[in-house]
DNA sequence: TATTATTTTGCATACGCTTGCAAATACTTT
DNA sequence: AAAGTATTTGCAAGCGTATGCAAAATAATA
């Protein structure tokens, strides 16, 4: 029942070599000769032999994994850009650890001590911020943090973001050509970078063309609030004709409000942008930095 | 720059204690009296040391890690369940590795190869078919593969899914106290057992009604097979007045055939229900099992 | 063919930790 | 206080692999 694990000593045996023969054949760039690795590689099927992927990291200190860790799982823009960055790690021979960091965990500083254990090659934080002290851990045991989505002012990570400053200019734009007179903003969370830049391009580039915001709500990239938001600000005197919502996600939920509970028409009486392009919508947005990057600046 | 890595053997010079002392502190359910341990946490962090967990995994044989192959994590009942089982298994001192078996990987084997390199405590296969080679291997390894949202007639493991067949007949027993008379199928792919079951449930229930299936296409969980499935539907001689779609996910992309390009109404002309519960959706659906159960099947 | 340069191979050690075993210490009990 | 029992502790042997080093085998050169 319990078969014997199959090391590389008893294929060894079998292949009528040392073991570090066998490991040599297992080990990229490094010398065997045509006879000995096939005499090896037939042992090795043989015997069904896989190398023991834990035992290799132990000496050469790293482990192939990344960490990753991540939020929000139900904003959809996430899953996506998992799936991407899974498969151009998995290209590589890198793995994913999930490590999830919602409210049920402690704080994040936790979830990355935990990660740290695992002796990750790297670790990618999607949409999540870190204390500057679990910075330096990392920083160094020579783990390179990057930071997904949302930057921060630290250089001992790279952040993988888009342009969200100017994409917020180009839903501006957009707005303004479409004749729109009174446009509103539904911000995400305020410590996010990805939201001040958003803002930022967006309120700046209305102001290039003299207009100012008709009115804001704070939505925290969370349905429910945005959802609260999106009723407060269209039960006023003075609804907005448009409305930049900082997240598709939380636009769902704004449009639903204004459709269904309000009996507003979109996008005939209010029109409705929104911003990450997920699959669900497909709305005129500016289009995320290819996910492909990290894989990339990873190595 | 570098710093040196902290070990356990320095943590136990520091502590005035052999390095094993500091192992056992480490290590839950051994044995260590309050004054050695006071001792070994002051060091410990004092160093910032943490046990290695590869290293640990080597002797202990176990890694404390499941592995989790997904195909579709664009299908939204994925990343749900991700959330749910990883924030499960984190409970319980688990970690997820991610691995994707999308189009992109070859066969899902190879992937399953890879995730045994990593000496995992056990498998968690998601809509996603083994083969019986495969099967015996992680048998004879003593890791338990369950199988996500699909069983299969193979008793070497568990399957954890919800009770597809009473769903579909609920479905079916909704629709005809719905009043309606033509009432058609758009099934999975026909090699899963959720589809099958689905479906059986559904006809069964219908059977019993003294109906039949009106119509039947194929979208195979594929939003664009799904699509072209529905136009093929309902643009034949007597449409229906209602369908059951296999899953959510394609049934937005029928909604939209529906709704968008044949300016049909739902619910009036048309009843459309779906399965999953994703959480965009809200329509009245068979509830899954709760995903919480295979973190305790898993122990 | 003899000599040197090159590659291959085995030996032995290390990676950081757990754990069985026996010695040492602490705590009970009469 | 002595003998006995229960705990704690250190020692040392691994877990399965990679790798520096020196010996052996092979290839290249004269």
């Amino acid at each position: 029942m319990v078969t014997k694990k199959i090391t590389s000593l008893e294929v060894a045996k079998l292949a009528g070599v040392s073991q570090s023969a066998v490991s040599r054949v297992f080990t990229p760039g490094a010398s065997a000769s045509k006879k000995t690795e096939e005499k090896v590689r037939k042992a090795a099927t043989e015997l069904g032999y896989r190398p023991n992927v834990l035992a290799r990291s132990l000496i050469t200190g790293r482990s192939r994994i990344i960490g990753l860790v991540v939020a929000h799982l139900d904003n959809y823009f996430y899953p996506e850009a998992l799936e991407l960055i899974s498969n151009a790690l998995q290209k590589k021979g890198y793995h994913v650890l999930v490590f999830m960091a919602s409210k049920t965990t402690g704080s994040i500083d936790d979830v990355v001590d935990e990660i740290l254990d695992y002796q990750v090659d790297g670790i990618i934080l999607a949409s999540v911020a870190i204390s500057s002290n679990l910075a330096s851990r990392c920083n160094a045991r020579g783990v390179p943090v990057i930071l997904f989505n949302r930057s921060q002012d630290d250089d001992r990570f790279s952040a993988i973001t888009s342009d969200n400053i100017l994409g917020g200019q180009k839903v501006a734009r957009f707005l303004i050509a479409g004749g729109h007179k009174r446009i509103a903003y539904i911000a995400g969370w305020e410590g996010a970078s990805t939201q001040r830049d958003r803002e930022a391009g967006f309120v700046e580039e209305l102001k290039q063309h003299g207009m100012s915001l008709h009115a804001r709500e704070v939505g925290n990239f969370i349905q429910d609030e945005a959802r609260q938001a999106a009723r407060k600000m269209f039960t006023a005197n003075e609804i907005p004709d448009a409305v930049f919502v900082a997240s598709d996600d939380m636009s769902f939920a704004v449009m639903d409000v204004i459709r269904f509970e309000l009996g507003l028409k979109i996008p005939e009486q209010v029109s409705v942008i929104g911003y990450d392009d997920v699959p669900v919508a497909s709305w005129p947005a500016y289009d995320l930095t290819t996910v492909r990057q990290p894989a990339n600046r990873m190595v």
